[in-house]
DNA sequence: AATCTTTTCGGGAACGTTGCCATTAATGTA
DNA sequence: TACATTAATGGCAACGTTCCCGAAAAGATT
């Protein structure tokens, strides 16, 4: 890939380097005629400026880091997009990083991620992560960082979330009032904020209703098909086991209905099901998934948004850091309740 | 974000910042102990030599370019996930782009590309595009790319693919051979090389079975969902509709089964379908639905793979450049068979 | 002792761009 | 006419790094 330089431009309209750049940028004490001719000259042989010049004068990059646990999960697909549509609009690029659920993954990347020189850094945090020093030390050298959907206490900073919460309360208590008496809770990593917070609005539905908690029915899974399959069967060899399951996640919802329909369990009329999630195939499952829907792309264009703030406003020091609460929404289907009318 | 740079360790160790440089790459020129004091102070301060500057000397970024339609696609996403992968591996970066389908956005992404100095690109065309002078523009100039999925014959270059038309074509045989005798194909974007070899396999396997064609069943459609209705409607309104269904992507398929529920059209009693997909809920689909599966993420890494070979022989000229077809898989679910046994 | 090698290091240019400071010529003012 | 102002441009340093070239000192060879 060869470019064209400044300098071949002063060398060729008989300028210095300076005169060009200046009739580039339209400096009004550039002669009328001169800026002409250094203007066609530049159009014609199609004159890029460097930026990678531009970044080592300025200490910039134009350019974020996103690390998400996985790209391939359609929540942070759409969140992406969010990003990355803003980022489009501000003249940014996006680079993309991936840990892996994996917390030495996630250290690494934050090392790519300096060493990178990106002005910012969007962050949602692996399954493994406990300990979060890797993100102070960068923020406390200066780098913008926004967290989403999957946060920390520990890092003073903007942040966006999904009323995980209300959310959570929301799709139990859906479930206690369509009667379901034993209620179980499929969270993911027990270290995530999400998990933590899901669990908390389980627990007040089942307060606010005076169901008792059992202990039992509250598990902690990962991703995977066959630690699914565990759950399910620790759960069914309950003596009574639980006529409603809540999962925290998307793909522990699709994983809870592939092992429910191989253990030949009916859903909804056996147990019913309802996913925390935003997929757009949700409805067409078999049974039609109730969920909780969060927004992705908003909170990924939200994120993104706040990224740049921080980014164009280093300078003012006393920042207030908010955290971010998006609504969530119930959509009830066919996976919680009977269905009245068959189709 | 302040980094400390190889002048800093100079000065503070009273030498010459050559001398620093090349204590720190190991240079054998330099005192052991010269060598030992700079790696001590370069560790304790956290010197992370400064990529940009050495982009700016080297001209090249270790970063390469991704243009997808859409980001928030399963298909790409997943591709995404190979090309990180690989691309971590091997030390770079991956930028993402989307077109949303659109040519100018297209063209928009290219010239961002090459302002970015990115060390090579891989693209899957948008749909819109038809005319491709500008990958040929930059290809001419020297910029390794690399065609994944959605590609044009226009580009003399490495290209990775499923092999489509035999996916298209099993497709297409699986439902002659199960008593289908109408069956037709909607195809994405007809400017698309997957939708020209598609519907290539999906006229092959008629002629084969001496079925002969009838264009009122052969139809393109956008993603939109609209327009899928629009398209499931005139199908219907033909005098002897058509009993089989073959769908050139997840999307379409998708499209076409809510509709069809809809409409209240039973799959697979009164109509069979079948798509061309990766997706991973589709078995959990209602009814699951059959599907040729093409690999993504191979597709991605394989694309990578081939890309970084560009890269790093961009001297050796004489290059004979490959198209790499990749396999797709028939699966047979409930969408396209009448259940024999009910569950 | 005179020359040649090694070892170890510093100086300076270069990558592309911008911005400060100078410089020239032309014009305006007293 | 002498001086100040303005317009238009050039020179040069700087961003961080590497690399080529040279230089000094120490050691080795005759």
């Amino acid at each position: 890939m060869e470019h064209i330089t400044i300098k071949d431009i002063a060398k060729a309209l008989n300028l210095s380097t300076s005169t060009v750049s200046r009739a580039l940028r339209g400096s009004h004490e550039i002669n009328p005629d001169t800026k002409r001719s250094v203007m066609e000259y530049a159009e014609k042989f199609n004159y890029q400026p460097n930026p990678i010049a531009l970044s080592l004068k300025e200490n910039k990059s134009r350019s974020i880091g996103v690390i998400v646990p996985e790209i391939d999960n359609p929540f942070f697909s759409q969140a992406i997009n969010g990003i990355e549509d803003i980022a489009y609009n501000k003249g940014y690029q996006v680079v993309i990083f991936q840990s892996h659920e994996s917390y030495e993954r996630e250290v690494i990347n934050t090392q790519h991620i300096t060493s990178r020189r990106v002005d910012g850094l969007l962050i949602s945090l692996s399954g493994q992560t406990t300990n979060v020093d890797h993100l102070k030390n960068l923020h406390d050298k200066g780098l913008p960082i926004v967290l989403f959907d999957r946060i920390s206490d520990e890092i003073d900073t903007h942040k966006v979330i999904s009323d995980n919460f209300e959310g959570s309360f929301n799709g139990t208590e859906h479930l206690i009032k369509t009667g379901r008496k034993r209620i179980a809770h499929i969270a993911a990593s027990p270290h995530l904020s999400i998990s933590k917070e899901r669990v908390k609005g389980y627990l007040a539905a089942l307060a606010k209703h005076n169901i008792p908690v059992d202990e039992s029915l509250l598990k902690y899974c990962n991703y995977g098909l066959q630690d699914i399959e565990v759950v399910i069967d620790q759960l069914f060899s309950n003596e009574t086991p639980p006529d409603a399951i809540f999962t925290a996640s998307d793909r522990l919802a699709l994983g809870c209905l592939s092992t429910l329909k191989k253990r030949n369990i009916k859903v909804p009329e056996d147990i019913a099901l309802i996913g925390f999630t935003n997929l757009k195939v949700a409805a067409l499952l078999a049974p039609s998934l109730s969920t909780i829907v969060q927004p992705a792309l908003d909170m990924g264009k939200r994120s993104a948004e706040l990224l740049f703030d921080l980014i164009e406003n280093t300078s003012k020091l006393p920042k207030s850091y908010r955290t971010f609460k998006l609504y969530t929404e119930l959509i009830v289907r066919n996976s919680s309740v009977m269905k009245s009318d068959e189709e």
